[in-house]
RNA sequence: UGGGGCGUAGCCAAGUGGUAAGGCAGCGGAUUUUGAUUCCGCCAUUCCCUGGUUCGAAUCCAGGCGCCCCAGCCA
């Protein structure tokens, strides 16, 4: 199945605006962005920008480019712009010839600075931070006009120039434009268009000692792109005004115009890169790519397929209401795609061990097995079965409730693709732990069908005790206790479990065949083989568990 | 009487004057060599509230209520 053919629920606000404006005549082509700073890695939150704005010029046969937004040199890193190229590629989406930088047109935006100062449009304001924020008045009061607001063209021109040259301290001087000090809209209070910064760029180093601010930098890119939607969060809705207002004061090559749509929130994760940030940096997770980690690179090493974060940002639909998505919704859409595509295997998290009584020792025999069950073309494999097996400790119980149909005292089951067995005694040690499972077969049962017709009510994973080999299961819980932390201390909402972390075993057939997606250990989940582990030890992480019925029917006491 | 947005089921979300789509979750049942998958069925007499207009309102009008964003030389 293509992304073309899921399931599309959602109502995407922005693509009937898009098909309007290209069914109109206003737009021959559409042109779209995904404008990240390069601040930090990208998130689940940022896939559905990307899908967003990568898809909608996809179905319309237009074009997105992905751009840096490098207008602060104080926070963004080159580690991070390779981060972000690797994971939007990883993602599915090609930006072709358009990648560019908001950097690329600092010269530009230099020019039109000036065009503005020229204009009377523009001011060099020498007030401090402290000046300047009380001068800005509050959300219910007006603010006031600073006294370098009159400052004539030539006197603006040439202390421009001076903050350009690198006459100046950080924070000396800004350069603001000239609107509105009484607006409601607080944005248009004669915003900062440019502000000295001595820090090197990561892309044009010490060449400049002033930088514009994302408002002064945005629109302006989207212009000379000739970006014909530009389409960012919520956030920016009050920004708005000004971005329209610089593009009708300067001689831009385009009209773009600015949509905006909510964030994506989900329950048990905290989308802000100043937490993920925190949580890097706190050394509360091992990277930005720890499997517990909402970010691109941390689903990826999760192994969740790009394929599953496409389904899932389509079905949660595009609109401008806040809203906190189920993270059961994720879970679903990475089990739909995984589900058809992942190979099956047979592995036990907490080995228990079984000794068939009556299977001669030092024999052993072979079976084959299919890798998906849906999918023949996926083919087999053989396995080795013997007198002494594991199988999960949780398959058995001694004292089974009602509705209890696994392994248990003179109860019988079948071993997938193998034989029924069961169960004459369990083995408890010193402890009164159980150690091992006294079991008989019936090796007329041979692939799993008695002759006779007899049923059993459940079947078991297992693998051989001489022929499995050792594994590690990384099972990752949520990063946070409560559904809905509260960003301001997450730290506080920690979950201490959030990873727990078994030594079981594996069918052998995986040791190396693995590298790359996901595969399903039979009831026990999704797992993908952490590309990070030591050559030679198998390490997996979960991706994502099964439904698991009987867990429910367990946890509510039934 | 600062400005800008948003309120449809437990969670997302369509619907824009003609009698409440779909998905997730949940609940029943069938099939099943994974308690998975698959398949069937159920799940809003009502759309934040109150009035009004209309033969007819989630949709239009008026007035309320609630939630989110904005006072960086961050984006």
């Amino acid at each position: 199945m293509s992304d073309a053919t899921m399931t599309d629920t959602g109502r995407n606000f922005i693509r009937e605006i898009v098909a309007a404006d290209l069914a109109s005549g206003r737009h021959r082509t559409v042109v779209t962005r995904f404008p990240p700073e390069p601040n930090g890695y990208l998130h689940i939150g940022h896939a559905k920008s990307i899908c967003l704005n990568f898809g909608i010029a996809q179905e319309f046969g237009g074009r997105c480019h992905l751009r840096f937004d490098d207008t602060n040199p104080t926070k963004e890193e080159q580690e991070y712009i390779d981060a972000i190229k690797r994971d939007v590629r990883w993602l599915g989406f090609d930006w072709g010839e358009h990648l560019h930088h908001a950097s690329d047109y600092f010269e530009q935006l230099y020019e039109w600075a000036e065009y503005l100062i020229r204009a009377g449009k523009a001011y060099v304001d020498d007030q401090t931070h402290e000046q300047m924020r009380a001068n800005r008045g509050t959300l219910t009061e007006p603010g006031k006009n600073s006294p370098w607001r009159d400052r004539p063209v030539e006197e603006n021109l040439d202390l421009f120039r001076r903050m350009r040259a690198g006459e100046f301290p950080n924070g000396a001087r800004v350069l603001r434009a000239k609107i509105d000090m009484a607006s409601g809209n607080i944005n248009l209070r004669d915003p900062v268009l440019y502000r000295i910064l001595h820090a090197s760029h990561p892309r044009t180093g010490t060449k400049w000692s002033i930088y514009p601010s994302y408002d002064f930098a945005h629109g302006q890119s989207d212009a000379i792109e000739r970006v014909t939607h530009s389409i960012c969060t919520l956030e920016f809705e009050d920004h708005r005004p000004l971005y329209d207002w610089f593009l009708e004061n300067l001689p831009v090559p385009s009209r773009p115009h600015q949509y905006e749509f909510a964030r994506l929130n989900i329950t048990h994760t905290l989308l802000s890169k100043r937490v993920l940030n925190a949580l890097v940096n706190g050394g509360y997770v091992k990277g930005w790519d720890d499997p517990r980690m909402p970010t691109i690179a941390g689903l990826r090493r999760r192994g969740v397929p790009p394929e599953a974060i496409r389904d899932f940002i389509k079905r949660v639909g595009v609109a401008k209401a806040n809203s906190v998505v189920d993270s059961a919704q994720l879970d679903f859409s990475v089990r739909e795609v995984l589900n058809r595509t992942a190979h099956r295997r047979m592995a036990v998290l907490r080995p228990l061990k079984v000794v068939l009584e009556n299977y001669p020792e030092g024999r052993s025999e072979e079976l084959e097995a299919a890798n998906h069950p849906d999918d023949a073309a996926a083919g087999t494999r053989k396995i080795r079965f013997g007198r002494e097996l594991y199988i999960e400790a949780d398959d058995f119980m001694e004292n089974p409730p009602k509705k209890f149909f696994r392994l248990s005292p003179g109860a019988e089951v079948r071993l997938r693709y193998a034989y029924f067995i069961k169960c004459r005694e369990a083995i408890k040690n010193a402890a009164g732990e159980i150690v091992e499972l006294r079991c008989t077969y019936d090796p007329a049962t041979k692939g799993g069908n008695a002759p006779d017709g007899r049923k059993v009510k459940a079947t078991m994973h297992w693998v051989s005790a001489p022929d499995s080999v050792p594994a590690e299961f990384r099972l990752y819980n949520p990063l946070f206790n409560s559904p809905d932390p509260d960003a301001a201390n997450f730290a506080a909402d920690l979950n201490p479990n959030s990873l727990e972390v078994l030594h079981g075993r594996v069918e052998p057939a995986l040791t190396g065949a693995n590298s790359g997606g996901a595969i399903q250990f039979e009831r026990l989940g999704y797992f993908c083989q952490d590309p990070d582990s030591e050559p030679g030890k198998l390490v997996f992480n979960r991706t994502v568990g099964l439904r698991d019925t009987w867990a429910k029917l367990s946890a509510a006491g039934g």
